[in-house]
DNA sequence: ATGAAAGCGCTAACAG
DNA sequence: CTGTTAGCGCTTTCAT
């Protein structure tokens, strides 16, 4: 059985189609339409069980009341951290999340974007990939919401909220460095984004104020899709050609598990053999034995200021349409020293 | 400005936009439309690119391309792992997947069944919660594939995927008992929904098997919605209350996360003092010193079986209409001796 | 082989 | 205060 459409409603309770109309948008007030009349139809729409149908609405208003959200891997906890956070809020101010994940792979982002925009979606939230710079701009200029977040593309005049990369590992190497660290080694991902840039660039700046030379061989980036196996190997290597390392800062949580890893299987004592410092916290670290000091992103306040930014520019996109000034947010990673 | 419409290929073309339609849709051929006029269609469609209002198209077709999630919390790594894994599959088909999370709540999953409704989503993937097998039995009067997973809602005849959780805790506590532990503790969730329930009688059973007797006092349930620091004061007290316990079993990853910081408060030594087992796998067990055991449900396996169903029933919806059988898939957990 | 036209369910300008 | 009506962009039947 089709359900009830507006038809049914109108003809059932011997009105318009347009008052039902207006009942249902809110708008019996303004068009002073009888007490009586909203009640009747009232009673008959929830009679009949009738929900208006979201698709001929969009159709119509041109708002899908969809906010799509596009992240590099949803079973990454920080995301889905994020993404449960920006659904609670958007979901009670009537929106829904649709997600997809990117895999870091600059077609593939492309493509959702499109999918997305064929699907009429009112706002994006994207934590970018590189390459997508024009996409984003394409919509910036349709003059949709867009927000992205933890990476920032420095070229674009688009809303962001990020974490200060930057200092993160500086405060991390730098506390490192006051313990009395020298050979401090860099774990990262090779992945050339603002992001994984900025944390080397805050590693390299804090061996320099302390006129530590900064060793290409204490370096390695792993390749984003690199292997299990091929990824404990290359760490393998790391430790193993450079006993003389005494710290090891991670540059991302799921490298820094996976270094745990290769560390347990060297029989490395951590905090006695050498010192790790994750980046992104995870309860892996906190449980440890013993426990990892680690770099902590506000993820609780990132998916707050995010969906903000969203909802405030999905509010006032039919309003004025002063050239509203985006929103730049940086926010500050905490040490968690363990 | 306003994307391109179909209206505005045909004008450029100097066809109709019927004949654009077809090209559109893969009906080319079919219908007999001249190579020349095909190309010259393609031509214009990239030049402008143009794509399809997939909101237009949902509402004269009737569908969406959309897959509804709902689950308990989409930040939980066991949901969001399989969120994961079905949305791949899901784009490859051209499908996409809105998620929402119910935190249990019957009302809230109601509200979110009637939003996707209104958003005429083709299927639904539900963990399902108590209270709502009626809103899914109006769904499947309505002929929409519906898929439930882990957890059972025995008395409706819906296709499911589920882990044999009574087996689950049958397994890990026979595992105890061979190895000589007698006092063993239950920790699981106030929640008494089939999947729980289940893992309780495993637990039980097993006790009986032994000719053990099942104590009350060695049982806990820790209510769902409980904040962090009752939860911590609750085990607390089963731990110090009961000082003979030699072994516990966590009936959720998120609950053993939180024994685990527990035991350590309390200076309890896994392995020595008791043995500890956990359900669900989670990269805090493996890395643990010492490892912790678990009982590991087959998330990849969940989330192709869900996938493979949904897009089976989607594919034959509009097919012949013969009732097709339910799919009851129930995968087996394995024990991971750690 | 191609086009005209109806209509999916809803909103809102306009007319009474 | 309420009704009539014109689309939103697309698919598809029917006609040519």
């Amino acid at each position: 059985m089709k359900p009830a459409s507006i038809k049914d409603i109108a003809s059932k309770a011997n009105v318009s189609i347009t008052t039902v109309s207006f009942i249902l948008n809110g708008k019996a007030e303004k068009m002073r339409i009888s007490k009586a009349v909203i009640e009747k139809v009232q009673a008959i729409i929830k009679e009949l069980g009738f929900t208006p149908n979201q698709v001929a609405r969009s159709l119509r208003t041109g708002n899908t009341k969809t906010i799509g959200l596009i992240v590099e891997d949803i079973s990454n906890p920080f995301f889905a951290s994020i993404a449960r956070k920006i659904e609670d809020k958007a979901y009670k101010k009537g929106y829904k999340i649709s997600y997809s994940s990117t895999e870091n792979d600059p077609v593939k982002a492309k493509d959702l974007i499109e999918m997305f925009k064929s699907r009429q979606v009112d706002a994006y939230i994207i934590a970018p990939v590189p390459g997508i710079e024009n996409d984003i701009k394409r919509l910036l200029a349709d003059k949709i919401p867009v927000v992205i977040f933890d990476r920032n593309l420095p070229d674009l005049e688009v809303n962001f909220v990020v974490v200060d990369n930057f200092n993160g590992t500086y405060i991390a190497t730098k506390h490192l460095l006051d313990s009395g660290k020298k050979n401090i080694a860099f774990v990262t991902v090779d992945l050339h984004v603002d992001q994984m840039n900025n944390r080397l660039f805050g590693y390299e700046k804090a061996l320099q104020d302390y006129n530590i030379q900064v060793r290409k061989d204490l370096y390695t980036a792993v390749k984003f899709d690199s292997s299990d196996s091929n990824t404990n190997a290359q760490l393998m290597t790391l430790f193993e050609n450079n006993p003389e390392i005494d710290a090891v800062l991670f540059s991302t949580n799921y490298l820094a598990i996976k270094g745990l890893g290769v560390l347990k299987q060297l029989k490395k004592e951590i905090n006695k053999d050498l010192s790790v410092i994750a980046y992104d916290d995870h309860d892996v670290f906190r449980l440890h034995s013993p426990p990892i000091s680690v770099v902590d992103q506000p993820i609780e306040e990132i998916a707050e200021r995010i969906i903000d930014i969203v909802l405030l520019e999905l509010a006032s996109v039919n309003k004025a349409v002063k050239n509203r000034e985006v929103s730049k947010v940086i926010l500050q990673p905490t040490f968690i020293e363990r």
